[in-house]
RNA sequence: AGGGCUAUCGCCAAGCGGUAAGGCACAGCACUUUGACUGCUGCAGUCGCUGGUUCGAAUCCAGCUAGCCCUG
């Protein structure tokens, strides 16, 4: 019997491309689009009357059904993933993880910026929304695996345990962002794009007849509308969001006004508006005084830096130090460095090179050849 | 209200009679499934003001204005 898979269809070329292969290779493939920061509202078409939003919140609307017209229609990214689908010849849905999406992402990314540190929200949406919700439910509808369009591989080590190993495509490499999966959420999904360059997925998206073959890579913060992240948190936040305060440097001269520390993250230079003749950069934060900390850029190399909240992959535990290559940020190459389990669970990174601004609430990952040896939370960094 | 010094882009700052360097800041673009970093491009028709000398002045001269310093 053949195996049933639930595609994460965003609308793009990846996870268009990513239904498609599992299709040639006989998998039962099913793609659902989900509904996460998109307001349901808008160009709900008349004919239908009722509010689009019912049809395509709570279970599902098939395609073809009556929702049909509502869901493409409220959601500009599932009209595309439709039209893939009807090209491909497999059903389409629309679930509404909004409630999971508002909770696990924005909620988490606001908080972050409100306490001075600095999240990664693609990855939180990954390991609890991307795989945690949506694998809940393809599972509940009888899928075996879930699959998306990220570039990476998935692979059963030795022992057993499943890791995700680097994509071949180094320029494309998402694994970085999906260090927090679970054993069971790898377990349970597939990435057929690992094995592919950037370049080849477009040219099989042509060949296929895909309509988004040629549609822009997706960037930014999904949920953030004009790139304006602090406004998004002044709208979200109101008035817990911290007014302007003071610019120090390292030896506790004042040397302007911010305008909140929820407008500045670790490395940070433009916008700083400070003419101190040099490149000057943010190196430090203090919400309890709302101060903004700026220095040299020397000021912001580390060569020790300490996570917590640590997700093993490759290995159960870190029983003995390791050398390893760490990123501290997705575009990062990586810098080799030692890593050892401190007090509290928390591993501590020795870099043999001094990395540029690891700011807290950022993930560092950890990579033995080629392979995710785990990752964790950035908490802090010293030279 | 005696003497001295200084006034060039938002900030700093070259220039010293031949037709306005540079840095920082700022803006736009590129890069980028996070925030950043980075790169590229742009950014004074004008040198406190008013006159004068000169073929030609930000550069020399005079007056005025402003700021700083010293001295009553």
């Amino acid at each position: 019997m053949r195996e049933k898979v639930v595609v994460g269809m965003s609308g793009g070329v990846d996870s268009s491309v990513a239904a498609y292969l599992l299709k040639e290779q006989g998998y039962d493939v099913t793609g659902v689009t989900m509904q996460t920061w998109q307001e349901a509202e808008g160009s709900v078409s008349p004919e239908t009357g009722a509010a689009g939003e019912a049809d395509c919140s709570g279970v599902l609307s098939e395609t073809g059904a009556a929702g049909e017209a509502d869901c493409s229609g409220v959601l500009p990214a599932a009209a595309d993933a439709r039209r893939v689908a009807e090209v491909l010849g497999i059903p389409h849905y629309v679930m509404d993880f909004r409630r999971e999406f508002r909770g696990c992402v924005m909620d988490y990314f606001v908080e972050e910026y409100l306490q001075g540190r600095t999240p990664n929200p693609c990855i939180a949406c990954n390991r609890y929304v991307k795989w945690e919700a949506l694998l809940r439910r393809s599972r509940e509808l009888g899928a075996d695996y879930i699959a998306t369009g990220h570039y990476a591989r998935i692979e059963r080590l030795p022992g057993g345990r499943f890791s995700l190993r680097s994509c071949l495509d180094a320029g494309k490499d998402q694994t970085y962002a999906l260090y927090n999966l679970t054993q069971e959420q790898l377990a349970h999904t597939l990435m057929p794009l690992g094995s592919y360059s950037k370049a080849e997925i477009r040219r099989l998206a042509e060949e296929a007849g895909l309509p988004v073959a040629h549609k822009p890579d997706s960037q930014e913060i999904c949920f953030v509308p004009d790139d304006d992240y602090a406004g998004f948190i002044d709208q979200t936040a109101g008035d817990r969001v911290p007014g302007p305060g003071k610019f120090v440097d390292s030896r506790g001269n004042v040397l302007g006004t911010h305008r909140g520390i929820t407008h500045y993250t670790i490395g940070q230079r433009r916008g700083l508006g400070l003419p101190m003749g040099e490149r000057v950069f943010v190196t430090r934060l203090r919400p309890e005084t709302n101060e903004v900390v700026i220095g040299s850029n020397e000021d912001l190399l580390s060569r020790r830096v300490i996570c917590d909240r640590v997700n093993y992959m490759a290995v159960e535990g870190l029983e003995s130090p390791a050398r390893v290559l760490a990123r501290i940020r997705y575009n990062h190459r990586g810098e080799y460095g030692r890593i050892e389990t401190i007090s509290g669970g928390r591993i501590l990174c020795t870099f043999e090179k001094p990395v540029r601004a690891a700011a807290p609430g950022q993930a560092i990952v950890f990579y033995d050849d080629g392979y995710v040896l785990g990752g964790g939370t950035i908490l802090g960094a010293e030279a």
